[in-house]
DNA sequence: GTCTATATCCCGATAGAC
DNA sequence: GTCTATCGGGATATAGAC
């Protein structure tokens, strides 16, 4: 494990190397649209080896997709356990640099029909799901105890807004061809949760200055 | 036309049957997962008669996709034009009967690489979701101007959030093969948009009493 | 207009040599 | 462990009879 911080995979192991295809054929394809032989040629492994290693597509596909979430898990506990307030943490996460256009690599497993089906190979992506908005929620009532956010909304309902907020996103973007939609739906839930704690009266309400958001693609 | 309101399509022409058969495949199995010949088998027709009244797989995925979303406009604006409130008629938007668990049969489209590839058949999408959003800022800056929802947020990324709850909602029931952070996800996002215009003071909010949502399956 | 037959290719998996 | 050869089946489309 000397060189993991390559560009290519040409010095990695060749189950190493399968499971990386995968995840990033399942991000561009999905799993029906992913074939055993794509995943063999962007490995550069023949037939023989994948059979060896793997008993067959589903099976590499969960690895590839337990991988992959456990991944999403450690980049979203990169921003929420930063330091700032609540809101600050939350906005860290909804305005992380994303590839928009590409969707959730673990999002889109949800609209296939065969990962859905399988308990097997949905099992991580509710996993991974139920850990976010719990970490969410864990967020949002410190910062509500803290006196950062208002008070009254319960915070699982909140974290479950958030958390459909990015994935809603990622759809609203790849019907547009344009990042512009998942922005503005960020800055959409960024702005409620933010005037909650700022708001005087009706009709006169200071809107937080919501930071720039840092999509690139 | 005398015989609209049919459950099955054995009166239906041929050509018509053939569109609703890949409505519910499309919705059902995707783009890539649909296959020319399972749409036949649907439909009750040869091969031949498909060829004939189509070009081809995508020309009929085109016709299928429009005719979806349609219908889901016309479902959309008889919530957002109802009598109520601007929160009323969001809350009755978000709060619809819909059959969460089987995801959105435009949102779904989106996922399929090669419907967003294609101009073509990616343009319904943007359409549909576009006007949507559109209609949702109008009702909320409407509520803004008679002062029934707080006057300060851009309502056109509050409409944003408003559509990507919704998105996002199904791509975690999904996840977790059950439709409980859908609805949490939509109270949330009511939660957030009713105290706007309860709140006195940090600390201390009225929330709204959401009412139950309506999903069935 | 609708049907069946056929063509060509790819899918996912297995067999067995090296 | 890795390779090539091969299998049975399905995908998408065309040809041509009726």
């Amino acid at each position: 494990m000397y060189s993991a911080a390559m560009s290519t995979q040409e010095q990695l192991g060749t189950q190493e190397r399968l499971v990386r295809s995968t995840q990033e054929l399942l991000w561009e394809r999905g799993y029906v649209g992913t074939s055993p032989k794509a995943i063999l040629e962007r490995a550069g492994v023949g037939q023989g080896s994948m059979y060896h290693h793997f008993s067959g597509k589903s099976d590499l596909a969960l690895a590839a997709i337990r991988r992959t979430a456990e991944g999403m898990k450690e980049t979203a506990e990169e921003c929420l356990s930063a330091p700032g307030t609540a809101y600050d943490r939350i906005a860290a996460y909804l305005q992380r640099e994303r590839k928009v256009l590409r969707g959730c690599p673990i999002g889109r497993m949800t609209q296939d029909r065969d990962v859905v089906q399988s308990p097997e190979l949905r099992a991580p992506l509710d996993e991974m799901f139920g850990w976010l908005q719990g970490r969410i929620t864990e967020v949002l009532a410190e910062g509500q105890r803290r006196g950062e956010l208002a008070a009254g909304p319960d915070p699982a309902a909140l974290a479950a807004a958030v958390a459909a907020v990015v994935q809603g996103g990622y759809v609203l973007a790849r019907a547009a061809d344009d990042t512009a939609p998942f922005d503005a739906a960020v800055r959409g839930v960024l702005m409620l949760l933010a005037t909650q704690v700022t708001v005087d009266a009706p009709g006169t309400v200071e809107t937080a200055d919501a930071p720039r958001t840092g999509t690139t693609n």
